[in-house]
DNA sequence: ATGAAAGCGCTAACAT
DNA sequence: ATGTTAGCGCTTTCAT
């Protein structure tokens, strides 16, 4: 384990001071003659050197990572989500701790906590509750992105604090968007599996859904309660029959897929007996069978602002994702997108 | 964005030094009087008190940060792999950095040179190709785990510095138990659908697979190469149709999806005509139509055993995960574990 | 344009 | 048992 070169030593090579080398490493603040410069960059070569971030980062209180905390990276829309915003802060230079925080408050504290600790610039947490534990806010002094909806007086503390607190707050529009689809398949009675019935965490999906059924004189078809798993979506497709609906919005894909799979067990058709949409759909959905109608969110566009805001310090205090629906078979758009990969 | 307390703070508030704050945070290495340890640890609620990282890091040269990269975080394998990792790293108390490079072996150099920056102590690569890229294995000197079946040989040179690299090697055997499996079920002509061609990556993959037909004394029913996503898998159908084969084992779960898609639209029926088995499976498995048997990695067990080489630098040249196979109906195990998420 | 030097917050060796 | 202090590698102010 052979130490690593420094920046004196890459000094020394270069008959110069580590100042100059530092100038020419970041590109400023002063400036470096060029032919200086090009005997750093050679003694940089030369020696393998690479700036110590650890130092870097105590020197200038400024880490270069970003921390994401998740309820479930193994959940393929948050990998996706997370994939996106790899991707989108690799490109910004930024690295990216991440944190699953198994969708238990408990861990999700701790692992906040941690994070904070390794002095990360900024913080995306897609948090497990509604709203998020208030202690824990408190202890942001960071720039954050807070994947949920929430209520803006939650968050009051934190802006005085002056901190940079914005918000995700699409759900509504993803479920209001599916339940009008449905609505407009000429579908009577449509229910909602939301999220287990403990968590307030699915709220802003179930007021879209109630937002689609009031504005088209329907009533609402039943709300169910289930893990935001394939398993709990299973589940309820018993329940959903019970309840005798003709279509039902799902909370996630997983539980889209799992309804699928449930609702066929119980020998009812998708879409002629019963329509399914689910929200926050990868390309998964394409190869279920029938394959799932799903609301999307570009997670790519989601990203590019998150980071925005992140090292902006922009203002902004919510952000809105663009939400699209991919109409599959699932809600009795037959024929469109069999397994065509898009 | 007020400062964060110092540990001076802490000492000053428990009027003591900043040495006793270190040994009560750190448990030690000095003995701590248990009445000034009860100062201490008052003022560092107080004060809300966290230790700075960056400075912990540059003075002991350890970072209690690993870092992992992976080649697609949307591959549910992957993800689900991610999060074990990540379960077992936290409760170890390392954090985790995680690098998606996209299957690119450029981006990978320059994910892994990142994360090197940043003063991880260990290093979990689940490799674009195979081999790694030399260069890239040259610069590390931390304790790394590599995610691909490496010839010994190809890391001579990381041995020789010293560094700890262990391996993993299980691809074949996976491969070899689901061919087996097949032969088992009396199939006659076994496929396998690889990955692209171009890649070493699926090499091992590709020995279990003749290893288990070359033992029952049958002919391979053939090759195919496809990308590892679900579209790949989709599109090999029409060439397995061509091949006339009764069985295939695919690379992945995504390609698994992907072709009894494809394979359902071509008129073939799973597993009449034909038998599926894909490796590296997840519990998604559960929920497809049929449901598709797989081979799995037991994810936990993998990540304790990389974190064990990670911070005890023990001397495993090579780790060899458990894997298992799960019976579904695509292989023809009828009516086995249909949606009952286990 | 370049260099010397003062810290950033912490750990641990070395006093006491 | 506790306190003092010398760095860890880097950035940046302040000379020159």
């Amino acid at each position: 384990m052979g130490k690593r070169p420094t920046q004196e030593q890459v000094a020394r090579l270069a008959e110069t001071s580590t100042a100059v080398v530092s100038y020419v490493v970041n590109n400023g603040p002063r400036p470096v003659a060029e032919n200086t410069r090009k005997r750093v960059l050679e003694a940089i070569a030369a020696t393998g050197y690479r700036p110590n971030s650890a130092a870097r980062t105590l020197v200038s209180g400024r880490s270069s990572v970003i921390g994401l905390v998740v309820p479930d990276l193994a959940n393929p829309f948050l990998a996706l989500l997370a994939q996106s915003i790899e991707h989108e802060l690799f490109s910004r230079a930024y690295s990216m701790l991440i944190g699953d925080s198994a969708d238990e408050q408990r861990r999700e504290a701790s692992v906040v906590e941690t994070l904070l600790t390794h002095e990360i610039s900024g913080l995306i947490w897609y948090t497990v509750a509604q709203p998020p534990p208030q202690d824990v806010l408190d202890k942001l002094t960071i720039p954050t992105v807070i994947l949920n909806d929430i209520e803006r007086e939650d968050l009051s503390a934190a802006d005085e604090a002056g901190r940079v607190v914005s918000v995700l707050a699409d759900e509504r529009e993803a479920a209001r968007l599916a339940t009008e689809h449905l609505v407009d398949h000429g579908r009577q009675r449509i229910a909602h599996v939301g999220g287990p019935s403990q968590r307030l965490n699915s709220a802003a999906r179930a007021r879209g859904w109630l937002d689609a059924v009031a504005a088209s004189d329907l009533r609402p078809g039943g709300q169910i309660a289930a893990p935001f798993t394939r398993q709990g979506g299973f589940e309820s497709a018993a329940q959903l029959v019970e309840l005798e609906c003709d279509a039902v919005v799902a909370a996630n894909e997983m539980q889209g897929i799992g309804l699928l799979a449930g609702l066929r067990r119980a020998g009812v058709r998708v879409p002629e007996d019963l329509g399914v949409i689910a929200l926050n759909g990868t390309t998964a959905a394409d190869y279920s069978l029938p394959t799932l109608t799903t609301v999307e969110m570009l997670t790519a566009d989601l990203a590019a602002e998150i980071a925005d805001t992140l090292d902006s310090d922009s203002q902004a205090l919510t952000i809105v994702p663009d939400v699209r629906m991919i109409a599959r078979e699932s809600c009795g758009c037959a024929n469109i997108g069999f397994g065509t990969g898009r």
